[in-house]
Parts: structure tokens; C-alpha cells; sequence
DNA sequence: GTGAAAGCGCTAACAC
DNA sequence: GTGTTAGCGCTTTCAC
């Protein structure tokens, strides 16, 4: 910055103003500035910025994966939604683990993020004590209708949960079963599979069975593997609710393997609206929500924190529900 | 820093050694320390260290999308690969846009990465010049056979192309199409698409056709509809090479809903092997590859130029060409 | 509208 | 094994 400060004649200052459209550089002199940038190709530095200026310019993600659709789907809703303010997003995976989010956790906070969006783990008590003695807006996306550490967009599982089997009662289904990961549920299978419990008490069903397979890092073949163990060992199941659509496509694809069909068989109920539900046979029944539009709304989130925080504000928690509704297709 | 080095009675410069098992602080020493940071909730800000270190940590990584799996695959691969390292990632989509990668481009570059991860864009004359001017290594995932800035990991999709139609004519198929997103090509789908046309014409097949219809964002989508238009105004079409997985799932979908049926109307070919394509009914036969495998791959060239940096040297290009190898199911 | 001085929180380099 | 000094490349603050 020095050398392009000395080329265009004026002080590392102006420099510095004529790069952040700060009003109180005169035209002449940017453009004077903007041009010698270009001819010796200078690069600023953000991390000395950030040092100096305090603000990191990130935002820092910390999601279970990228490799399932929807939460690439919330990571962009966010992206689009903070770039158009200049903040870039610093992106992390917990791999559904709280130790390993906790590890995430402190890594990122060393590179200073000016709010943090945080996707669907429960928290170890070290990594909320971290969380709030970071003061920055924390801003959680949860699985469940309990309460964050800061703001939240929730996505009310246990209701999701009822309304799947509410639905498939009126279809006659009267043994349900729910297909979840192997590992330890995380706070949003746990709701959802509450949820399928409670109602399926409510309408007089039979005790639902939960059924644990496989890794929600592969849903596919989650789905495939509990499709098998529900045919296999409980034949008097008649309808499955899945943790996510792609776990509902596994399934759908290991009935037909066997010859069996969903809903004939098996009604299959899956969760998120994926495009990818509407293009299988059968068309999967699904709990719709929209995860960019999480995306966005978490962003939305930081930007109005921010905002608050600029006038010397703090914004008071706040909690935004996400809507979602059952999509009835083919498969139940 | 510095209240840590007082409450524990040494110095900031033995703080910072300690932080770092630089080996140089006795285990007394040292264990003092991380008790008092321990106790103060201290997180090193890791901007000031990377300005005075010169090195920022991170590796940045630009990618089309995150929300196509493949890609989300490729990261994970670097990630994995590169934490083991203590390199974190910074990702960044480009939107299969050169003048929007070009703009990511300068917004990485000041965040001072080591080593740059790039996939399957060409580049503008202006990002090159980036690139080089740039002064650290350069991975590309290229999804053609030609020249990289520096290392390459290459997807040769000629080759992929011309696989496919070989099979396709094995099959008594004739008239191929070529269903690509309605944008511009990007250098991996050029090449794939001349591919598919030379080996039609060494095997004697009829000049295919290249059916351009959505974007590369929504995959399943653009399969849906090159499906209606070869259905609807090339009915002599019998084969159809998509660029992926997902894309085949949409055009089998879109037969499917019309009543007809592949590979008995028309024969399908995915890319990718992504584990959708064995999950569909009828599965996609695809061109395999493993994008976690490339993303490790990439990874492991970032350590070794690394590594050779720090012995002073400077690792020329390098070129690894990913195999690839054809998968036949049921869709072919 | 522009410049000069000071300092953000670390680490390299060297001294002891 | 530990401390001291200097400085990384910006931005803040205040002066003009």
C-alpha cells in the first residue's frame, strides 16, 4: 500500500479511504489512486485490517456437512443474503458431533467472526460458555422447539413429526416407524421422533418403532438399510418416516429392489421438499420447508444484529419459526 | 495475550510458544500456561498472528456451487486432507461465472491464502493474471484435457464422452444427444460434448445433437427438460448423454411421466456415479469417479507444494489424471 | 479533503 | 528455555 500511496503521490491513508468509498476522498484523487492500483496489480491485506479496524468482515457457519443438499442450500441462502453487505461466510463442519462442533468452534473464533451461524448440533457446555463469552450475535438454526443460546430460526421438528403420522393415519397406516440415524439422535431427530410418538399416542396408533442405521452423513443408504430392517423384522409395520428425502429415496429404491412398492407396501414419508422428491418414482410425501430461505433469514439475522449494534444497540433475542407444510405425493 | 503472560508470570513470546507445541518451553512452563488460558477463556486472534507470520492458515477453495453434491464432495476431500495439516478452508462459489470468479478471486486473495483450490471454471485473462501474480500454488480441478495455471487434477472428459457413445453404439444406439445447461459451456462440458461428437463420428453414428435447456445450478431440472424437447421435437433421438447424475435422474423422471420408459425409449447416460444413480429406478448408468477422491487429491498437492516451499523449492506443474471408468446399469 | 502518529495482537530474530 | 525488540500492513484518531 506504501508503494501505490508513493505512485499516485498522496499518503497510505487516502489510499486506504479511496478503497472503501469513503465519501472524503475527491474523485480525482481515487481515480488517480484506483488507477496506479490496477497497473501494479495491489492487493490489500485484509488480515491486517481486520486487525487494525477490528472487524474480520466473516461470518463463520458451523453445519453438521456440506455434502447433504439441504444445508448446502442454507450456506447458500446466507451467502447470498450477507455478500450484498460485503461479509463473507467462513464455513465449518461439526460432522454432527458436539465435540468435533466444539473443536470447530474454537478454531473459528480465533479468526474473529463478526457473528456466527450455527446449524443443528447440540452444544457441549465448554462450547456454549465459548459462545457467549465470544459477544458476537450467535445465530442458531434449530431442530427443535427448544431454546438457543442467541437468536434462532427454528424449524418446530416435533410438529413435523405429528403431522407426518396425523397424515398417515387418515390414511389408514397403524404401525409407524421411524428411521434414524445410528449414532446418538441429535436434538432435531430426537423432536421429530417425539413427535411421531406423541401423535401416534393421540390417534390410538400403535407404539411406533424407531429404527437406527447407518450414518446421516449417507442418508441413501440409511434409508436403504432401514427399509430392509423393517421388512425384514417387522413386517407388521406399515408406513416409515424418514429423517430427510433422500433417506426416503433409499428406502423407496430397497422396496423395489425386494419387489415390494411404497405406498402399497410401505407408505414413506420423507423430509425437506427436495427436488429430488418430486423426480423419483414414487414421488416422495414430504414436510416442505425451504432451506435457502433459512439460509436467508439466518442472514437476515445477522444484518439487522449488526445494524443494532452500529447504533449501539443490542437486539433482544429472537426467535423466527419457519413454516412447513405437508406435501402429499405418491409415496404415502 | 499479554494478561495471559502476566497472570502466569512469563512472557507474551513464551505464550505464544506454548499455544504453538513449538518445542522450545518446558512441560512446567507450558502447562502453567494453558492453565491460565484455560481460566481466562484467552482465544488467540489468529489475524494478528497470520500479519506477522506471513502465514494466513487457510486455504481458499472456489467452486461453481456447493449445493450439486459432487462439488460439496470435493470439498470435503480438501478438508479432510488439509485439517490433518492444521490448513483450514475458505470457500467461495463462482457460480459457474468467470467474471464472478474473477470478482471471488480478488475478495480470496486478500485474505492471504496459502495455496489456491480451484474447481472447473475457465478463467478471465484478468484471473489468470491474478492467479500468477498471485505468488502461491495453484491446484485446479479441470474438467477438460488442457492447461492448467500450475498443478492440475484432471477429469478427461473427452475421453468420458467418447466412452459413453462407445457403449451407447454397442448397444445399437445411433442418434445420440447431448442434453448441456442453456449458458454458456464451461471448458468440462466443450469437451465432453466433443467427445460424444467424435466418437459418434468414428464409429459412423449420426452427427449428435446438443439439446441446451436450464441452468448447471438445477441439475434435475435441465435433465427434465432436454427430456421433453428430444421427446417432443427429436423423436429419432434414441440415446442421451447427460452432464450428471442428477440430471439423468430428471430426464428418467420426465420419461416416466410421459409413459415412456429408458433405456427402452431412450438410453440414459449420468456422470458422476453419485450414489443417487444407484437408487433410481431404472439406475443411471454413469461415468464413475470420486469427487471425494479428488478433493483429496488436490489436497495432497497442496501439502507436497507446501512442503516443498519449505525446503526452499518450488514444485513444478504437476498433472494427475483422475480415472475414470464406465458403470453400466440399467438406464444404458 | 488529506496527512502524521500511534497502535491493533501477534511472531521472527536474536540475545541471554 | 525464556525474554526483548522490532515490525507485519493496515485503520483510528486527530490535526490541518
Amino acid at each position: 500500500m506504501a508503494d501505490v500511496a508513493k505512485l499516485a503521490g498522496v499518503s497510505a491513508m487516502t489510499v486506504s479511504r479511496a478503497l472503501r468509498q469513503d465519501g472524503s476522498v475527491s474523485d480525482r484523487t481515487r481515480a488517480r489512486v484506483l488507477e496506479v492500483i490496477d497497473e501494479v496489480g495491489y492487493v490489500p491485506d485484509q488480515a491486517a485490517g481486520a486487525l487494525s479496524s477490528g472487524r474480520s468482515g466473516l461470518v463463520a457457519v458451523i453445519m453438521p456437512t456440506f455434502t447433504v443438499p439441504p444445508f448446502a442450500q442454507i450456506a447458500r441462502g446466507l451467502h447470498d443474503t450477507l455478500s450484498a453487505e460485503g461479509l463473507e461466510l467462513f464455513m465449518s463442519f461439526s460432522d454432527y458431533s458436539p465435540e468435533r462442533e466444539e473443536q470447530v468452534l474454537r478454531a473459528v473464533l480465533r479468526r474473529r467472526p463478526e457473528a456466527l451461524a450455527i446449524v443443528g448440533v447440540d452444544h457441549t457446555d465448554r462450547a456454549t460458555k465459548l459462545l457467549e463469552a465470544a459477544g458476537i450475535p450467535v445465530i442458531e438454526c434449530l431442530e427443535r422447539a427448544g431454546q438457543g443460546v442467541d437468536h434462532v430460526v427454528a424449524i418446530d421438528q416435533a410438529a413435523a413429526g405429528q403431522a407426518a403420522v396425523r397424515h398417515l393415519a387418515s390414511r389408514g397406516r397403524r404401525r409407524v416407524a421411524v428411521a434414524a440415524s445410528r449414532q446418538d439422535p441429535d436434538a432435531g431427530e430426537a423432536d421429530r421422533i417425539a413427535g411421531v410418538t406423541t401423535a401416534a399416542r393421540e390417534l390410538g396408533l400403535d407404539q411406533p418403532i424407531v429404527i437406527r442405521h447407518g450414518s446421516p452423513l449417507a442418508p441413501l443408504d440409511q434409508g436403504l438399510r432401514a427399509a430392509g430392517e423393517a421388512l425384514d423384522r417387522h413386517p407388521d409395520v406399515d408406513a416409515l418416516v424418514c429423517m430427510n428425502d433422500y433417506a426416503a429415496v433409499g428406502v423407496v429404491g430397497e422396496l423395489r429392489r425386494r419387489g415390494r412398492s411404497a405406498p402399497a407396501d410401505l407408505a414413506v414419508v420423507g423430509f425437506g421438499d427436495s427436488d429430488i422428491s418430486r423426480h423419483v418414482e414414487p414421488a416422495i410425501t414430504t414436510i416442505g420447508f425451504n432451506p435457502v430461505l433459512v439460509g436467508v433469514e439466518m442472514g437476515k439475522m445477522v444484518l439487522s444484529t449488526r445494524a443494532a449494534a452500529r447504533l449501539g444497540r443490542t437486539l433482544p433475542s429472537y426467535r423466527l419459526n419457519i413454516d412447513f407444510q405437508l406435501i402429499v405425493r405418491e409415496s404415502a
